[in-house]
RNA sequence: GGCUCAUUCGUCUAUUGGUUAGGACGUCAGGUUUUCAUCCUGGAAAGAGGGGUUCGAUUCCCCUAUGAGCUACCA
């Protein structure tokens, strides 16, 4: 029978997002609307103790920025809620109980001080201490106790755990997608806790339940899940169901590739790793995340979706509708990724022009911001975004290239003046023909410009005018055509610009 | 320490038994732009090492090395 593919992203709000879950997001997401399947957003806030209040929020507007939409879960309804495991504790306690009649799981008293004792005894002696089979019946626990004084301790409030029974000596193998068949040996596996002494479930426990009970399909998730995976396995097994398809994610590392990138290493590395800006609980710092730096989320979810993963041609550039298409699992590669900052920087770029709507936006802010807006018509602003696109990187730095479209120099290239300080009078008697040159040219078209340049002016007197022409214009030697320049700004903007570099000039006593 | 996973240019990757090992970002060199950016052309740059299997291995197997993950009453 067809089981319609059902997928879930169950971050811990014990911290803001980063690069890494927005990935495995992604890939969940995607990988449900290639198949039409659901996408499911559960949050996994079974520890109390890590939670962090605004973590929440900040995966739930980063999923959102980045056009990553639920399609079932948190804020999104569904049949299987409540979505938060918080709230599900006593499903928990229903199928533990389960375990508990059917000898998977067990009681175990044991004080923290007495295993931290255990622990150190064994270090002693160069063991690695475990809670296994090997151990556990040198414990206080429900195994090694009658179960008249299990009952009273259990009627007399004793603070417990439940850990489940690993059966050793089991050689498991386990088919994942991306990686083929893993195996291990169940006697290196230990008595995992699925209960904790504050009544809650575990992540192991609550994770594996409700994946079972929300029909989930296909578990995709980070490489560091692959050792749980078996014991994941165990307890579908000691359940009596099916488990899903595992896909385990190569992990994006560190920047120096020294370990995998972690929500805690925003202060080592001045590249951001958040997808929105968050706020440090402690220090109240404000990191600035992808979206206030000026990135797309387009070109975001682009760099992110060929971080581990590629189709296999040479195409680079898709839009969300296309990977929703074309993406697989089988194609995910096996070995951990660094995230390349500047072709994200290129990535963003491309997207740029594809997204000219929203540089017009932010342009018209700028205008608005100086009380020019309304002297400008529409087709004038999206002929200065034509014309400077390609000079830029991010949204706002349109206006550090286009401000001459619209307001004098605000500065003038101080170097080049003080180094050609001597040549001043040259300057100003250049200056003033170049104002009468502009003057004569009528109607002040491009056309025109073009000719009475060719026409009037000498070939080797070229360069000297388009630099002081540029240095008046825009006051640094950067930007669009000179010619494109004026004709856009007009006559008399042009030629005020001449005089206000004359005088800048005269004002100079060197 | 134990277990598990991984290993193609600096980075992301294609090819997966027979290729001059391809592309992209970056980098370098030229050209266009009488500025700057863009853009165009070109170059340098890789199969961790060692054994097998095979007529032939980057591709399959083994070992070693290196890296990573896990080894919590964290997820």
């Amino acid at each position: 029978m067809f089981t319609p593919v059902r997928v879930r992203f169950a971050p811990s709000p014990t911290g803001p997002i980063h690069l890494g879950g927005i990935r495995t997001a992604l890939y969940n997401y995607l990988f449900a609307k290639k198949n039409g399947g659901r996408f499911i957003l559960r949050m996994e806030d079974t520890d109390q103790k890590r939670y962090i209040r605004n973590a929440e929020s900040h995966i739930l507007e980063s999923l959102k920025w980045c056009g990553i939409v639920p399609d079932e879960g948190i804020g999104f309804g569904g049949p299987f809620s409540p979505y938060y495991q918080s709230k599900r504790g006593y499903i928990y306690r229903f199928y533990l109980n389960q375990l508990l009649q059917n000898g998977y799981a067990y009681y175990a008293f044991d004080l923290d001080q007495d295993l931290d004792q255990k622990r150190t005894d064994f270090q002693k002696h160069g063991i690695f201490f475990s809670y296994n089979y090997k151990t556990r019946m040198n414990f206080n626990n429900s195994l090694t106790m009658t179960k008249k004084k299990l009952a009273i301790k259990l009627k007399d409030q004793n603070p417990y755990v439940v850990r489940f029974k690993m059966n050793p000596g089991e050689q498991l193998k386990i088919h994942d997608i991306i990686r083929g068949n893993i195996e291990m040996n169940t006697n290196y596996l230990d008595d995992k806790i699925l209960l904790k002494s504050n009544g809650t479930a575990t992540y192991h426990l609550a994770n594996t339940i409700d994946d079972h009970l929300m029909k989930i399909t296909h578990v995709i998730r980070g490489e560091e899940w692959i050792s749980s995976m078996f014991f994941h396995i165990l307890l579908y097994r000691s359940f009596g169901w099916n488990p899903p398809y595992f896909a385990h994610l190569p992990l994006i590392l560190k920047k120096n590739g020294k370990g995998k990138m972690s929500k805690r290493n925003y202060e080592e590395t001045i590249d951001p790793i958040f997808p929105i800006k968050w706020m440090d609980p402690n220090t109240k710092k404000m990191i600035p995340g992808y979206r206030e730096l000026g990135y797309l989320p387009e070109s975001f979810i682009n760099m992110l979706a060929l971080l581990g993963w590629n189709p296999g041609g040479n195409q680079e550039i898709f839009s969300l509708k296309e990977l929703e298409q074309s993406f697989s699992l089988e194609k995910i590669q096996k070995s951990g990724v660094l995230f390349n900052m500047k072709k994200m920087v290129w990535f963003n770029r491309r997207y740029l022009n594809r997204n000219k709507e929203k540089v017009f936006t932010f342009l018209c802010k700028e205008l608005k911001k100086r009380s020019i807006f309304h002297r400008y018509k529409k087709n004038y602003l999206y002929r200065v975004i034509d014309l400077t696109i390609d000079r830029i990187h991010f949204i706002h730095e349109i206006w550090d290239h286009s401000f001459y479209f619209f307001i004098d120099p605000y500065y003038y290239d101080q170097q080049y003046l003080l180094y050609n300080h001597e040549k001043y009078q040259y300057f100003l008697h250049q200056l003033e023909k170049l104002h009468n040159l502009l003057f004569s040219v009528t109607p002040f078209t491009l056309d025109n410009l073009k000719i009475v340049f060719q026409d009037k002016v000498d070939k080797n007197m070229w360069k000297i005018y388009m630099k002081l022409m540029r240095l008046s214009l825009v006051g640094v030697f950067k930007g669009v055509d000179i010619m494109i320049i004026l004709e856009m700004i007009g006559k008399k903007q042009s030629m005020n610009r001449i005089k206000k570099l004359i005088n800048e000039i005269n004002t100079k006593t060197i």
